[in-house]
DNA sequence: TATAATCCTACTGTTCCGATAGGGTAATAG
DNA sequence: CTATTACCCTATCGGAACAGTAGGATTATA
């Protein structure tokens, strides 16, 4: 399951890339507009700040803009900064691999089998979905 | 992320594949077997019978055993039974179909169209997937 | 009738998520 | 220079879900 954490994340991604110009926008403006939390989502954007995703100006006159060109964000690191591994085990993950416990011979393992499956399926389209393609119509 | 729900079900369902007879199995041969918790598998095991996953015999020389071969049984039936939603958000579910509070128009919604995506490749995966196609090599 | 095994309900400790609180810091307007 | 605005950061907390446990009831076999 998708967190709230990264579903307001690409909420708040798809806002800003809807503006007509990248200047600053203010946490309060896309809270309104998405029925976010101000508060959750000004944690939301610091996370996204610190991935490399968003800059932000302080002071009067402040907010978040885009850093780069829609085009060039790609679901994969808005969903890696949010949510953490794409894969739905630790043991297929190649940013967040982990060993299991109970598993004594990886490649012997079913469930890894079909994991790698679903995750490069699921890698497939995050990885040529970006910030542009999810814009309104 | 995979609960080990699921992870510990698909694991003792690809034991159970594995044998040559389909005759019962008991709890404890497979626990011991995955490495998994006694306790914890018996209410495993219990769900993919009440999914009509597994057939099972009480009393001495009882056990689990599969009820279709293992080729009819569809990865997307053992882990809608075990894990529910495939979809990583409620409102892209099939089968757990739910609305979200914060989207006044789900179609407008640029997670729902992402995840419409991701949820139809995972899709495509698990329904071509059966339980003979995680056979150890 | 003893024993072996599933069946079933309830409970518990832990972890994570969603959200909140409260102040600190930087930039701008005037 | 100062007030205001808005981001920055840490800590905390309630609740839900997960992982696993406990203990016995039930059923089938030998």
């Amino acid at each position: 399951m998708l967190s709230k954490k990264t579903k307001y994340g690409i909420k708040a991604l798809t806002y800003l890339a809807n503006r007509i110009e990248n200047c600053p926008v203010q946490i309060s403006e896309i809270s309104k507009s998405e029925n976010i939390s101000h508060k959750f989502l000004e944690s939301i954007l610091l996370t996204l700040r610190k991935a490399g995703v968003l800059g932000s100006k302080k002071g009067k006159g402040g907010g978040y803009y885009l850093l780069k060109p829609a085009l060039e964000i790609k679901m994969t690191d808005v969903i890696r900064a949010l949510e953490g591994p794409i894969a739905m085990v630790p043991c297929v993950s190649l940013n967040f691999y982990e060993k299991c416990d109970d598993c004594p011979d990886e490649n012997a393992c079913s469930v890894h089998k079909l994991m790698i499956q679903v995750r490069d399926n699921t890698l497939h389209v995050l990885r040529n979905t970006t910030l542009a393609d999810l814009n309104a119509s």
